[in-house]
DNA sequence: CGCTTTTGACCGGCGC
DNA sequence: GCGCCGGTCAAAAGCG
């Protein structure tokens, strides 16, 4: 996320509802997705096309049938390999409850082999809560290793980095330990964009902040001032902090990286959330460019009780999420003039932690399934949302994922009340990335707003 | 005096 | 190769 791109992109809507159905015509959100009848998925797109609609299906249509079928093939193999996995898992499970009954729910907690989710807070909080002494990280390891007894990181990397081709795939790194060095890197890039009302020159997040760099930057008159965090030596973490170009009130924040040194509680909810939103970025794409939809729907599955708050950019190199807390200031925020505070000392406090806390929760009771409700009512349907789901609730790192996000918030205190109301118009905006004489041209958004 | 901020210089990536 | 641009560095200045 850049500058231009930040200051005020008003992206063009184009709604991709979806409400998936079983081959028997149970809602999707009914259906264990790690059962055989995954693979049956069918779209109920009857209220939109009728059968005379598709003697008109121009090229389009039929390409999107050919990636649909492609797609359908693809999910039919990584259900194969997930339930290989799966019954590895429940072997390893059995000989390790055997070997120790207090490790018994370790896999039910962490149900698939992933990725190092690799937030430095998280894996302090890891470390020191289990009790055989390894790292999360070191322990994502052996069950990426030793499921089947044989390395599985690469397959595993093909659904960690597949949305940037420059990203070097690690063919050679078997045994190294680079993935983990070049998924980090990857990782470091992703970015997480915070969009709040503020009069103040700086959202109060938690952490401790030296200014090293102030740069004016194309296409918008406020400075840019570059931060880095100063809570322990060698943090790489950094932040970006400006005005948005068309309303100065809004302060745009974007975070980069992750935390080498334990968080605040004030600190932990918005860093680990950052951080499982770039990995999620990161996580749930695809191949092509279709892999910006799949983000696209992580967004929405991620923050599905506010539709207008969750921006994603999957474009290499940096793919950036953005949190848009301006729509709901009026309720969410302190008044203008007020610096932001999200560290959970005053009444109002705990605002971002509490949105996405709620948000996580939320996610956690309907499990990334009920996608659209609303958009079953409204009869809309898509087939690139259909292909999308698939390949996102087929991805091992997005359960992984969004258990570790929603383990933050929990252990983080940010756990919310939640609405139960996984509600979310699915609405897919593109814009043209030429927002409002955009700085960084590599920045293709796209967005979720509500109409 | 030590820490932070400011600000111009420098560097690397990218597009033409 | 050149220019543009974003990001970073580091010396100087400011501040408590």
């Amino acid at each position: 996320m850049d500058a231009g791109g930040d200051g005020g992109h008003v992206p063009t809507t184009i709604q991709f509802p979806v409400k998936l159905y079983s081959s028997d015509h149970k809602p999707l959100n009914e259906v264990d997705f790690f059962t055989d009848r995954k693979d049956d998925i069918v779209l109920d797109d009857r209220s939109k096309f009728e059968d005379d609609d598709y003697s008109d299906l121009n090229h389009k249509d039929i390409n999107l049938e050919v990636e649909l079928e492609t797609m359908r093939d693809e999910n039919r193999r990584l259900k194969q390999e997930l339930d290989l996995v799966k019954k590895k898992l429940r072997k390893h499970e059995e000989e390790k409850r055997d070997e120790d009954p207090k490790h018994a729910n370790e896999v039910d907690m962490m149900p698939m082999p992933f990725i190092d989710l690799g937030m430095a807070s998280l894996e302090d909080e890891n470390s020191r809560s289990t009790s055989d002494g390894k790292s999360h990280d070191e322990r994502s390891r052996l069950q990426i290793t030793n499921i089947d007894g044989r390395d599985r990181r690469d397959e595993i990397l093909e659904h960690v980095l597949p949305c940037s081709n420059k990203v070097a795939r690690l063919n050679d790194s078997k045994n190294d330990g680079s993935i983990d060095q070049a998924t980090e890197a990857t990782i470091r890039k992703a970015r997480v964009s915070v969009r709040a009302k503020s009069e103040a020159p700086m959202i109060t997040d938690g952490c401790q902040w030296r200014k090293y760099g102030q740069k004016m930057a194309k296409g918008n008159p406020c400075p840019r001032a570059y931060y880095r965090c100063t809570m322990a030596a060698g943090c790489p973490v950094r932040k970006q902090v400006q005005r948005c170009a068309e309303d100065r009130t809004i302060l745009i924040t974007t975070y980069e990286g992750n935390h080498n040194h334990p968080l605040p509680p004030a600190a932990m909810a918005i860093s680990s959330t950052t951080s499982s939103a770039a990995r999620m970025l990161l996580t749930g794409s695809m191949p092509s460019s279709d892999g910006i939809i799949n983000s696209n729907l992580l967004a929405r599955t991620l923050f599905p009780c506010s539709s207008t708050m969750a921006t994603i950019s999957a474009s290499a190199p940096f793919p950036t999420v953005t949190l848009d807390l301006t729509q709901s200031q009026n309720s969410l925020l302190p008044p203008a003039g007020q610096p932001h505070n999200f560290s959970g000392e005053n009444n109002n406090t705990a605002l971002l932690p509490q949105i996405i806390g709620q948000t996580l929760y939320n996610q956690s009771k309907f499990s990334g399934l009920q996608l659209s409700q609303d958009a079953a009512a409204n009869g809309q349907v898509s087939r690139a949302g259909l292909a999308d789901t698939l390949t996102v609730i087929n991805n091992p790192n997005f359960t992984a994922a969004l258990a570790m996000a929603i383990s933050s918030i929990m252990s983080g205190g940010g756990g919310g009340s939640g609405d139960g109301g996984a509600r979310t118009n699915a609405g897919v905006n593109t814009s043209n990335g030429g927002n409002n004489g955009s700085v960084n041209k590599k920045d293709d958004e796209f967005c979720f707003r509500r109409n």
